[in-house]
DNA sequence: TCATAGATTATTTTT
DNA sequence: TAATCTATGA
């Protein structure tokens, strides 16, 4: 094989995997290592070496993002055309395949997606028609347990209940939730693939095709497949040796979603002749950050192995701050990003704040705010995932498939039309006996006359509202189509009578659908092959918004701090990462306690964390901190003691803050407030405090006030404590009790 | 049918 | 604390 310019600017590894014979191959990319680069340039090898054609590869991914990453890194590689490439998820890809075969997958033509918030709603109607008991069988497990069987490939009739009763109730209702799933032509998430795997191991020409068809199979962050996805690729691959999959065990972070971890391992003992490549150099971070993350990831056991290193310099040290509460935590790390903005030359976007859990945010929002300091939070409430978005979806699901029970009844009664509990409870009733779907039994109940009166009129008023959007709509294109539905649904309306600021934000996403839609007609879209027409559109639209739940918000406005959960950081990186509240309990959080295996997982989150910083790296954690409405002691979480301490450099901001400030001005004396009494709330007023009061605090005991910072609720006492030593304290927080 | 008060509960999240 | 769900009453 000659040599080409695909493996210039590669290290001896990335080649080595890059150019690798086109059997099965295992690469083991640590963070940072190129992962994606390489990936790239294999799929771009084989083309090129092999002559594969784009026709022949298959590229999987987790996420939507993950996957146009990919193509557009193809395309700038290669300029050839990738029309004919499948690069995608796994949901998308088992989507196209259902789509083109529904015939043999026995699904109806029109079959709609629906996401986990529709199966949950299905759920509850389930278990209240069917009366479960909703505190022994809570909706959320049995939408739960479906989900993970299917991510088990497991039908219901495949499970063991072994006799048990809750188990068998459990089943019953994976069965009944998939009967009225068939009814309406409705495929959830696990379905996709499961129903997909099943398709292609019981039609064996299909199966035969499309294993012809794919020469290579190619998989990315492959610690986080299930064991179905695991079991999909493995039916495609057959006995072949086809597959290069990359991965990291040690960032490993989705277990709890049914990710197995062992699958890496696993790979290697069932795809003969797998080669493994480690790619260990890593190019983003500096060395101290990396022996770091290291020495942490080195508390867990059986890992595949493997050691990131790195020729650049060691860099700062891992900055260590124990905030005395949570403000305090938030403050340091706004003073500290403004200090490098200003001092250091970066610029604030150059900053990320990552945090376990999303309750977290809310201190840091508020510091952030108060200070000025524009920031953007990733994560949280998507755009296909709000309420009015779902809401306009939903009609338009409706007008693409009347059987679409979930849709229907999400929108019956929005806006209200007089179509109240009692209505939908009688057709739900009906449908329930005669199998049918809701429409079904409505447009029954309304030949033989079964609702009375108002009932039949509203009911009626739904299904000609339906109807007439259908037939008024032909030929539209799509935006037109959707901007008519939204109008004559009174949709608009209805959202925009909604009191406060929240109206008028539903209204200006219901816009932004409509332009999603324009865009979307104008083939900016996940698969670009299926291009298609004015309402001919719709169902690729509506296939897409299950799909894709639409988080393109970044990148506009000014610079702002960024600011995530750890999972959802994974990928990116930052040349400065706070990360807040490293603190037992929280992180590792304390429902990972119980079992090892999760507690290691808390760890591979703590090893991606580090492993997102490039420059410097910040830890925080708060010694107090406001949980759940009430105050509590909080431990330095057990990872920063995994840390080498030679590489840690603990930040004492305390002494330096409140030597220069004079406690004259905020002697609290003339403050207009009189003495404290227990239970007052402090930011009623201040309580009357001067140096050497003595004070008690519910935790601390009795203590004198020896030192004292700033103003308002904001200001600061430092209190010297019997027994507990010297402690700052908030006088907007703590529960203080004037003494003298 | 809607509104409001009390109860409950509080990781992480793609698709 | 605060958000969300449930039950109850107008």
């Amino acid at each position: 094989m000659s040599e080409s310019p695909l493996l210039d600017h590669l290290n001896t590894h990335q080649r080595e995997a890059v150019s690798a014979p086109p059997g099965n191959m295992l690469v083991l990319a640590g963070a940072g290592s190129g992962k994606t680069r390489v990936l790239v340039h294999r799929i771009a090898w084989l083309m090129d070496q092999h002559q594969m054609s784009p026709y022949a590869i298959l590229s999987v991914t987790f996420t939507n993002k993950a996957s146009r990453e990919m193509r557009t890194r193809l395309e700038a590689l290669n300029g050839a055309s990738l029309r004919h490439m499948w690069v995608g998820t796994f949901h998308s890809i088992s989507h196209r395949l259902l789509r083109t075969h529904w015939q043999e997958a026995r699904l109806p033509e029109h079959f709609q997606i629906i996401d986990s918030d529709d199966q949950l709603r299905m759920v509850k109607r389930l278990l209240k028609q069917h009366n479960v008991d909703d505190e022994r069988w809570p909706p959320k497990q049995v939408q739960y347990f479906i989900s993970g069987c299917k991510e088990e490939g497991l039908r219901a009739h495949q499970v063991q209940t072994h006799g048990d009763a809750y188990m068998g109730k459990m089943v019953e209702m994976y069965e009944l939730y998939q009967l009225a799933c068939e009814r309406g032509g409705l495929v959830d998430f696990g379905e996709l693939l499961l129903r997909s795997l099943e398709l292609l191991r019981d039609t064996p020409p299909l199966l035969n095709h499309y294993r012809e068809r794919f020469a290579h199979i190619l998989v990315d962050e492959f610690q986080d497949t299930n064991t179905l996805q695991y079991a999909w690729l493995k039916l495609l691959a057959g006995n072949r040796e086809c597959m290069t999959v990359v991965g990291d065990d040690d960032q490993s972070i989705y277990g709890w979603r049914g990710a197995r971890v062992e699958n890496i391992q696993r790979f290697t003992d069932e795809f003969a002749n797998t080669r493994v490549v480690r790619l260990e150099q890593n190019y983003r971070s500096s060395s101290a950050i990396l022996e770091a993350a290291n020495a942490l990831i080195s508390n867990n056991g059986g890992r595949m192995g493997k050691n990131l290193w790195t020729d650049s310099g060691r860099g700062e040290r891992i900055r260590i701050y124990a905030g005395f509460n949570d403000i305090d935590e938030s403050r340091f790390i706004a003073d500290t990003i403004r200090e490098l903005v200003n001092e250091h030359g970066y610029s604030r976007d150059d900053v990320a704040i990552l945090y376990r859990s999303n309750a977290q945010s809310r201190v840091l929002e508020e510091t952030l705010i108060r200070q000025g300091m524009p920031y953007r939070i990733y994560g949280g409430q998507r755009f296909y995932e709000r309420l009015e978005i779902k809401n306009a979806l939903a009609y338009l699901r409706l007008m693409n498939n009347r059987e679409d029970d979930a849709a229907l009844e999400r929108v019956i009664n929005v806006p209200a039309r007089g179509i109240g509990m009692r209505t939908v409870e009688q057709l739900r009733e009906r449908a329930r006996y005669g199998n049918l779907t809701m429409w079904q039994a409505m447009s029954d109940a309304a030949a033989d006359g079964a609702l009375k009166g108002r009932a039949a009129t509203a009911v009626r008023a739904f299904s000609d509202l339906i109807d007439g959007l259908d037939n008024d709509t032909a030929g539209m294109a799509l935006h037109e189509l959707v901007e008519h539905v939204i109008h004559v649904s009174a949709l608009r309306e209805h959202h925009a009578a909604e009191k406060g600021e929240k109206g008028q934000a539903r209204l200006e996403n219901l816009a932004e659908l409509v332009n999603a839609c324009r865009a979307f007609s104008q083939g900016e879209r996940m698969d670009p092959n299926a291009v298609s027409e004015g309402a001919e559109a719709l169902e690729p639209f509506l296939a897409e918004a299950a799909l894709d739940a639409g988080d393109h918000e970044a990148a506009e406005g000014e610079e702002c701090v960024q600011m995530m959960t750890l999972h959802s950081a994974k990928g990116l990186e930052f040349p400065v990462v706070f990360v807040a509240g490293v603190e037992e309990g929280l992180f590792p959080h304390k429902m990972s306690l119980e079992e090892p295996g999760r507690l290691e997982e808390e760890r591979r989150l703590c090893y991606v964390g580090v492993t997102r910083a490039m420059q410097r790296l910040y830890l925080t954690y708060a010694e107090l901190r406001r949980m759940h409405g009430k105050e509590t002691f909080q431990r330095p979480s057990r990872f920063l003691r995994e840390l080498p301490e030679e590489l840690l450099e603990e930040v004492r901001l305390r002494g330096q803050i409140s030597r220069p400030v004079s406690t004259q001005r905020t002697t609290p004396n003339r403050r207009p407030s009189g003495p404290r009494q227990e239970g007052v709330d402090a930011s009623d007023g201040m309580p009357a405090l001067s140096l050497g009061s003595m004070v008690r605090h519910p935790l601390f005991g009795e203590g004198v006030v020896i030192n004292a910072e700033g103003q308002g609720e904001r200001a600061r006492v430092q209190i010297s404590f019997e027994g507990e030593g010297d402690k700052w304290l908030v006088l907007g927080f703590a529960k203080l009790e004037v003494l003298s």
